[in-house]
DNA sequence: AGATTATATAAGCATTCTCTTATGAATGCA
DNA sequence: TGCATTCATAAGAGAATGCTTATATAATCT
């Protein structure tokens, strides 16, 4: 790894929103939608994050019908670093059991 | 450490420049004109990097007679990881050895 | 086919970042 | 005391960042 990317990687996830995606992530799969609802952001903002964070190698994405589904790439030489960093922050607000009460969760799999 | 704090100490990092500067203080302390050697850039340049790490905790300073000597700050918590991580990167191109032989390594605990 | 849903992308705007040059403050030396 | 050295800070320019709204694309449903 260089320097280039490196910095690449760090501006990746050096961003509040980006960790809060993350921080989702390493719990389960999620689509742009449900992304959306947690954090109660647009969906191209959500979009573009993902971009970022694709673009970086830190995240995969499936598509599935009409649904992008994102999830950490744990194949990224990295990703153990990820998982002790993420490890350290406070769960998010809004909770993927409040989507479900909300019969906001995707089930694209079905 | 919460969502703003981790943002802080990411962006601290995510930096090509920063990166190197870190590289150089992993193995020993030095001041802003090395620095400023080192990486050939101004010295500006290289105190406003500073005031960045040392805002997010990162490196500590010392002041000794004229010179500020920068070192890591080995009690942040995220130490092991930032070491980690720099262990990642190849060697800078100018290293401590040719300040030497130039005859501009500074001799400030003399 | 036409309408709906999920997502990506483009353009515009405000903010932040990183450099530059200019200047100020503090230390040490002649 | 006067001057050189080291460093910090301020102001400004140009690029990057992260949002917004608008629109395009693709898949699904009726």
């Amino acid at each position: 790894m260089d320097y280039i990317a490196l910095e690449q990687y760090l501006k990746g996830i050096g961003d509040q929103n980006r960790l809060r995606i993350l921080t989702y992530l390493m719990h389960e799969s999620l689509c742009v939608c449900e992304l959306t609802e947690l954090l109660e952001m647009t969906q191209p903002a959500i979009s573009q994050h993902m971009r970022k964070l694709k673009d970086a190698g830190i995240v995969s994405e499936e598509k599935r019908g009409r649904w992008t589904i994102w999830s950490l790439n744990v194949r990224h030489p990295q990703y153990p670093v990820l998982i002790h960093l993420l490890s350290l922050l406070p769960a998010p607000g809004r909770t993927v059991e409040d989507l479900i009460k909300e019969g906001k969760k995707v089930m694209c799999d079905a």
